[in-house]
DNA sequence: GTCTATAATAGGATAGAC
DNA sequence: GTCTATCCTATTATAGAC
């Protein structure tokens, strides 16, 4: 039986900080070997390419994200307002790393796939849909429910335009109090 | 006296759409040249290389977005109101291309460098940082002044985040139904 | 101002030994 | 499961003729 040094797994975790840091196009196979501690040529015992290396991170973050989603939507101890105070602590923790963020994996991929021919397009919009349906969930305990639709894409967009502007400025403040705002609603 | 058949003003202009389509990395020479009709090295001729060109870029795009804001801004015949919904004219104009939009060019370009030594970065921030200056003190006319900050922060926030599901769903609503929020407060 | 040719390198990917 | 060696293509960039 052979050694296991290295799992798909450990490769798929450490892929996914370094992409979501630097980028999809600017981060290499080398790259990747270098920060994984393997042969880039080793990359492929594992990965098909590039590409599918992506698809496999995308897919790991929907799936977790979702089930954060789900989980906080179905909690039947919470109550509205709960829910979202819960929704932006996690939220906080998942996309803050000591003050610092790497924005959002899937809204840098977007903008990095948008209007080419990449198999990414159809996971990222599956995760913005998915995040707005939940948010929409959320809202519709308080307010009818058009108005909860409206609200939901509201805060999505200013949670992206905070991610956005923590990153540039490297300042957690824009992240906090769009959250902030977001759960008082 | 040697003819003039490529201006560099030209080049910038299509290079500029080119970028904004398709994002910085993965825009070749190679990509520009067969755009702009000339020879892989020519592009040489007008600038010293990529990163070259797309600090002009840059420069550009925010010198005159700059103007823009400011020709709203001090215009005495708009009250804030109006400015507002100028505001907004110019930048559904600006950003949606018959119903589609590349998003913004700042923030693609903010998240495909943040984290790397590119000299973009100050310029994309002072992008920014001009936008919600000139924002506050639309709304300052109409608010007192940490209000008007906050909300010039959430304009742009809820704008970016706008861009960014108007150009992953191909769907101008997004875009639109924001400017419609941020000219009416 | 524009082109052809070419250098130089980086990046994705495969073959095959251990 | 891991490595070395290698291939191939894309891409940035330069040299020099017209």
């Amino acid at each position: 039986m052979p050694t296991i040094k290295t799992s798909k797994e450990e490769i798929l975790q450490k892929s996914l900080l370094l992409i979501w840091q630097k980028g999809y196009h600017d981060t290499s196979i080398g790259d990747l070997a270098i920060t994984l501690g393997i042969a880039k040529s080793h990359f492929y015992y594992y990965f098909k390419g590039k590409e599918d290396l992506m698809m496999e991170i995308l897919s790991y973050m929907l799936e977790k994200f979702t089930q954060i989603l789900q989980r906080i939507v179905e909690n039947p101890e919470l109550d509205t307002s709960g829910k979202l105070q819960k929704l932006a602590s996690k939220m906080a923790r998942f996309y803050d790393f000591n003050g610092y963020s790497n924005g959002c994996l899937m809204a840098n991929t977007a903008l990095e796939s948008v209007g080419k021919d990449y198999a990414f397009l159809p996971i990222v919009r599956k995760f913005f849909s998915t995040f707005i349906e939940y948010l929409t969930q959320i809202y519709s305990e308080k307010y009818p429910a058009d108005e909860a639709a409206r609200m939901a894409v509201q805060a999505l967009q200013e949670f992206e335009g905070a991610l956005l502007l923590t990153r540039l400025f490297a300042d957690e403040n824009y992240l906090k109090q769009a959250l902030e705002r977001i759960a008082s609603r």
